[in-house]
DNA sequence: TTTCCTTTGAAGCGA
DNA sequence: TCGCTTCAAAGGAAA
């Protein structure tokens, strides 16, 4: 990723040194984000207020027609708002980026969801996961005004689920479908019988479509595969068994890579063949690293958003709070050998500050060392220059702590041609992934994920 | 049915 | 401050 070390010179290692848009110092857009989030944040939730004793009470009766239409009204505003915005946040972009790639999935311009060509009814027919299209429909886009003008097809959905699932719906508001948990003191005066609102994320017309929550707000039953849409609906095909309301679960808003990820997903399976995400994730990885700066910059930015809008409508939300809800052994795999008393020690240890410039890349990089992972005699892989791992083979336990990602030969460190070459291609670069994966261990999935990414390749 | 794999980035937490 | 862990998406494979 695009960084700047302290000379000013380009060091593209590290994620954490890279362009951080977490503290974004920049004043000016802080202000003028602040003002959006602000302002129209209380009016979000200021209409919401509105529309949330409209339809908490007998909604708004239709002899109250003045009623109605400030509830409409401030909807509206909030959608203008909203999409303004959106777009001031988007307009910057590189449209070409997106136009020419003939993926509809990429947040801003993914209006050929099947969600929308035919209302719900793919989202209740096919396998659908969670709450968005396969192909990778983000819910920080479409904004569609057209699409809030035509609410009855929320209507596809059953009258029944959203209470099911928690869901308040006013019935006057299917321009709004979907309602959020409050969070927890977050807008004290809505009551607790509404208690739902709609993430702006969510105002999407796949959202407004199909009546289905915002991604980051599903019902969790702690395992994900469950957690899908379709489980979800599952009352509906089994209407006789009494399901406990599951708490929704806010989901962490998606980080820059995962929206790569979502967006050029069905790209790369198009391209390659390929349905194994492993291995697609390997190659999208790839591809990350060889993007421009100011490719991955649009990214980060979106992700910038999506992680302030979550942060305003939850603001007691916590990542930890969805913690343990995905049960993963990576404690029981990841035997930190730091724990061993007998083991090297780090470059950080071992040369001290002082003497940084005999650090590996990866400590310089505030990495994990990978001379302290080959006195492991885990990872005896070449260095590079910089010292980083050229094509260390993971330890079977995790290969991302193993070989940080600031240790992969990204395209703009060691071999840029051979690094965008792979990361063009249908494989990962025989130099690392797939090398990685056939030297995990006999019969470990990841040989498995090799030979098919090796087979894509080779087809 | 559940977990794993695989990727990067963000965030939380303990030392 | 550092290092580690977990989760976010995805869907096929394996247990």
């Amino acid at each position: 990723m695009p960084q700047m070390n302290s000379a000013g010179e380009d060091d593209l290692g590290a994620s954490d040194e890279m362009i951080s848009f977490k503290d974004e110092g920049d004043q000016e857009e802080k202000i003028r984000e602040s003002a959006f989030t602000e302002r129209d944040l209380a009016d979000l939730k200021s209409s919401l207020v509105n529309e949330s004793e409209v339809s908490s009470h007998p909604r708004v009766p239709e002899s109250h027609p003045e009623a109605m239409r400030r509830t409409q009204d401030a909807q509206l505003v909030y959608q203008d708002k909203l999409t303004d915005h959106m777009e001031d946040g988007v307009k910057h972009q590189d449209e070409g980026m997106y136009k020419g790639s003939g993926y509809p999935s990429y947040p801003f311009l993914m209006l050929s969801d099947p969600y929308l060509s035919n209302g719900s009814v793919s989202a209740l027919s096919s396998k659908v996961p969670v709450v968005q299209p396969s192909h990778g429909v983000h819910p920080l886009i479409p904004y569609n005004n057209e699409s809030f003008s035509h609410g009855s097809h929320s209507t596809h959905l059953p009258a029944d689920l959203n209470q099911k699932q928690g869901v308040h719906r006013p019935a006057q508001t299917a321009d709004i479908p979907t309602f959020y948990p409050l969070p927890s003191g977050g807008v004290g005066q809505i009551s607790p019988s509404v208690g739902w609102f709609p993430h702006p994320l969510m105002l999407s017309p796949s959202m407004h479509t199909t009546g289905i929550p915002h991604p980051a707000i599903i019902p969790h039953s702690g395992n994900k595969d469950i957690d899908c849409y379709e489980r979800n609906m599952k009352p509906h095909s089994e209407p006789k068994r009494e399901r406990e309301p599951k708490k929704p679960t806010i989901k962490k808003p998606l980080n820059a890579f995962m929206l790569y990820m979502k967006e050029m997903r069905a790209k790369v399976i198009a391209e390659c063949t390929l349905k194994e995400s492993a291995a697609i994730n390997q190659i999208l990885g790839r591809r990350w690293h060889a993007l421009s700066r100011e490719e991955q910059s649009k990214y980060y930015e979106l992700a910038r958003k999506e992680r302030q809008l979550h942060m305003q409508l939850y603001p007691g939300w916590s990542a930890r709070d969805n913690y343990g809800k995905r049960k993963r052994r990576t404690r029981e795999k990841h035997q930190d050998s730091s724990s061993d008393p007998g083991s090297p020690k780090k470059c950080r240890a071992r040369f001290g500050l002082n003497q940084q410039t005999d650090w590996c890349g990866p400590c310089r990089r505030k990495k994990k060392c990978i001379r302290y992972l080959q006195g492991e005699g885990r990872c005896g892989s070449p260095v590079s220059s910089d010292g980083s791992a050229i094509d260390s083979p993971p330890s079977p336990l995790n290969s991302r702590h193993s070989m940080p990602s600031s240790a992969y030969p990204t395209a703009k460190l060691s071999s840029p041609a051979d690094s965008v070459q792979s990361a063009q291609s249908c494989s990962p670069s025989s130099s690392s992934s797939t090398v990685r994966s056939s030297l995990i261990s006999p019969g470990y999935k990841g040989a498995f994920l090799s030979q098919t990414v090796n087979a894509s390749e080779n087809s």
